[in-house]
DNA sequence: TAGTTGATATACCGATCGGTATATTTGCGC
DNA sequence: GCGCAAATATACCGATCGGTATATCAACTA
């Protein structure tokens, strides 16, 4: 305990990829034996059923994408900047996903939303972050003189979000991002009517 | 033949709510026999295997989604208010879904793009198809003068239909409709800042 | 009413599923 | 090197999968 289990992790960041990439219920214990090269005894031994793979997987994708998300987030110094930066780092997203498969918020979303619930309910926690962070970056512009104070925070937090990942959708389905690329101009226009 | 078929209409239909609702790969052929009270040997009289089933579901879906929408477009009369009638009618879309289950483009869009080739390719057309129904829109609006000219109509017809997608995916995850109503108020106020 | 035809029901197929019980191997304390 | 425990591999389970072959049924023609 408290030392890294590399064979966890393992099984975790090869599964993850399958279960972005063909969906949780598609994807078997022999596609992850496959995978990783393993067998069903080893992974067994460190999970009691496919679903707390799955959901260990899910928080992987979180880790990394938030990891990655706020890194390039951090590195820009202004509220302005931070929302080009969030409209950038999807825009490179949508082709070069941190987990293999596409957007796992976006894919989990909408295979959970009947069975899974506890999978459901760590994509709304999630959301739930990301929009706050929005938020957070827009509040602070706004008290710091660099974002006019009459814009609606939560309104723009939702639609920055939901054109995001309907545009991932939407790109994904094409096969190359430049539906996404539509977008992310359009984003930074909007960034640039409510900069001072 | 010509003729309708009564009994194709019902497992089509009574399949797609199952596959819009549990994803096509989760939906046995066991689960469509239960839904309509058919045998597997009726339905194989109708279709050559699970996956006709799936594509002429969504054929259905499509042509629902499409006639109800356009219904609701029709009804109004200016560019900027079929604009709003069309976040008014997706407003309404997410807790009465025409397809039970949600949103069929988003959700076959999500499962179909690795698997199901044929699917991610009519999934592709209705997408362009409502790009392309956007844009018309919009043109039209600016040439009667109810728009303003200088509007980005490609970057605005992206904008409206992947944010509309991407909050359908946030309001289902959390079980109702506040973040979809947050959108639609945004989206009134852009059309409101573009009408004439 | 007998025969024919198309629709539907039943019974069955091999393959694969998630999961488990048991065997084997690996690595470490001694 | 020995013994033990943890990690991993193997073999197997019942259930279910999509699909098919055959049997039965319903409706219509002659």
């Amino acid at each position: 305990m408290g030392t890294a289990d590399h064979t966890r992790d393992l099984i975790v960041t090869r599964a993850m990829a399958l279960f972005n990439t063909k969906g949780y219920r598609a994807t078997s214990l022999s596609d992850i034996t496959k995978a990783t090269g393993m067998t069903k005894g080893a992974i067994y031994g460190h999970f009691i059923n496919k679903e707390e793979v799955a959901e260990a997987g899910f928080d992987y994708a979180v880790r990394k994408v938030t990891d990655t998300a706020s890194l390039a987030i951090r590195a820009a110094s202004t509220a302005p900047d931070k929302l080009r930066a969030i409209a950038d780092y999807y825009s490179d997203y949508v082709l070069n996903p941190p987990i293999e498969g596409g957007c796992p918020i976006l894919n989990t979303a909408v295979e959970a939303d009947d069975d899974h619930p506890h999978l459901r309910a760590k994509v709304e926690r999630f959301i739930s972050v990301m929009r706050e962070s929005l938020q957070k970056i827009i509040h602070r512009g706004i008290r710091e003189g660099q974002i006019k104070p009459n814009v609606n925070v939560e309104e723009t937090a939702v639609l920055f979000y939901a054109a995001i990942e309907g545009a991932i959708m939407m790109s994904r389905v094409e096969g190359d991002n430049q539906t996404f690329k539509i977008l992310q101009r359009r984003l930074h226009r909007e960034i640039d009517e409510i900069t001072i």
